[in-house]
RNA sequence: GAGGCUGUAGCUCAGUUGGUUAGAGCAUCAGAUUGUGGUUCUGAGGGUCGAGGGUUCGAGACCCUUCAGCCUCCCCA
């Protein structure tokens, strides 16, 4: 056999039939919790001008963007400018004589580009889903891919809790259709706005929430020795060793968290905002995080993660509300909140405990053996009948023998064979097997369509 | 961007301090079997040992370089 010798993209992969079918599975559960909350489809090209990338995902995140090369650059007559534009980018800067354009890095800032280009014709609330392919130049390693699947449900134009309650509502509604154990996170950024203002700024917010989002990883001491770095002095710490030492239920979360920073006129509004989304959810796996902060850094009210049970794996989801986000496209005031699935994580998740339903393999039913040509011009002639009717069904595309023919039919799990050899097409009937309990009856041609088709 | 581990048949892997012609299981194909599969038996094909260089009488093994994959940190879905 001839030595293959390509190779795949770092970081992307190609699917096979059953795992396409599992990834449909996923994709079509959550598409159609979508449309029950009154979502719309939304698409948008893989690629944006690099300006409408740059700047929105902070600094490591410009890093991950994949940028696209521009055509032309070896046009002898546009030589000496394209050397500039390249001494600029080796100096770390962009250059759009060098890329303009650049592969989608998530699905929320095309959407709110979106969203401020055709403002003026949408309805408001605007509620759109959208499943597409995102491109992020990481370092590939368990759970992280270069090419993988978002699927966001955002509503834009309202300011009302309803929707964070909703979107809670969307989180638990999907992962109990698929069967997966998670929690879902919840925050507000005013909480941790109100932790800045109190610990000595607003301005110190970033290094805070850097910090204390590492607590779980690195401990408290070392928590407190990188807040130290960052500094802050020892009364601030103290503050923010209280705020992470709050545990327990919800409820007893939100005494605690009242009495820290309620006085705080940001920090009572953010607590009102996660505790009207915690009791009107009535969502029993919603839990109350203080220490999630999420890096994406244009929001600013409740935040969203969602993490599984049972199994080491990042987040596969997360959201949260944006005030401002077409600000930055030149259309302020549209506020908006949304959130997002992980598909390929959510894939890896289910693969690993095992929760796909037998029932996804969904391909070919019926399999007629093909025994001649008088036979298999019958055959045909009923395949079509039973595909007309919508049954997936296939004639063996020649007459082999029946051990050829079976193993075809049990490769591709087919779960039906029916058989119409010479003495069949005598008495017009046929045979009927279930491959899985090899049980096997002789009925008319009318009997056999009917079977099937029922 | 920093670090660790692994690259041998389509897949999973053996391969002794460096020593004859690199093996096994599974998978594939053929036959036993021209109208009843899964089991069994027999046989066959399939390898630039990731790539390049070096040490050596001799390298799959040791050294250097490089590429790829996996994993960790950072960050994220």
């Amino acid at each position: 056999m001839a030595k293959v010798n390509v190779s795949l993209p770092q970081g992307t992969r190609d699917f096979g039939a059953e795992v396409v079918r599992k990834r449909t599975y996923i994709f079509s559960t959550i598409k159609s919790v979508f449309e029950l909350y009154g979502f719309e489809p939304l698409e948008t090209p893989a690629m944006e001008n690099l300006d409408t990338l740059m700047g929105k995902y902070g600094e490591e995140g410009d890093k991950l963007i994949f940028k696209i090369l521009n055509n032309g650059l070896d046009n002898p007559d546009k030589q000496q400018k394209i050397k500039e534009d390249f001494e600029k980018v080796l100096a770390g800067k962009n250059s759009s004589g060098i890329t303009e354009r650049a592969l989608k890095y998530d699905l929320t800032i095309p959407f709110a580009r979106y969203v401020a280009m055709n403002h003026n014709q949408l309805t408001m609330p605007f509620k759109r889903y959208q499943v597409q392919p995102v491109w992020r130049a990481d370092r590939p390693q368990k759970g992280r891919y270069r090419e993988f699947y978002q699927c966001d449900a955002d509503v834009v134009g309202s300011k009302s809790l309803l929707n964070e309650i909703e979107l809670s509502n969307i989180y638990a509604t999907v992962f109990n259709k698929l069967g997966v154990s998670v929690e879902i996170k919840i925050n507000s950024r005013k909480i941790l706005a109100a932790l800045a203002e109190i610990c000595g700024g607003a301005d110190k917010m970033v290094d805070i929430t850097i910090a204390i989002d590492k607590l779980d990883k690195i401990g408290i001491e070392k928590v407190k020795e990188e807040l130290a770095q960052r500094g802050l002095n020892v009364a601030q710490i103290s503050i923010i060793e209280n705020y992470l030492n709050i545990t327990g239920s919800n409820e007893e979360k939100l005494a605690a968290i009242k009495q820290l920073i309620g006085g705080n006129e940001t920090g009572a509004k953010g607590i009102e905002e996660i505790e009207t989304v915690y009791r009107q959810s009535a969502i029993n796996n919603l839990q109350f995080d203080f220490t999630l902060a999420r890096g994406l850094n244009y929001y600013t009210g409740v935040i969203f993660e969602v993490k599984a049970n049972n199994v080491q794996m990042g987040s596969i989801g997360g959201g949260g509300r944006y005030d401002d986000l077409t600000g930055l496209f030149g259309v302020p005031n549209i506020p908006g909140v949304g959130i997002s699935f992980g598909v390929d994580r959510i894939y890896d998740v289910m693969e690993e405990l095992k929760l796909f339903p037998a029932g996804v393999h969904t391909g070919t039913k019926v399999l007629f053996f093909n025994l001649g040509d008088a036979e298999s011009k019958k055959a045909f002639a009923l395949m079509q009948e039973l595909r007309s009717k919508g049954i997936a069904a296939e004639l063996y595309h020649e007459n082999s023998k029946f051990d050829k023919q079976f193993k075809y039919a049990e490769k591709k799990q087919i779960p039906f064979i029916v058989i119409i050899g010479t003495k069949e097409l005598e008495t017009n009937t046929c045979n009927i097997k279930e491959l899985a309990t090899g049980l096997q009856e002789t009925v008319s041609f009318d009997e056999m369509l009917k079977k099937f088709t029922a």
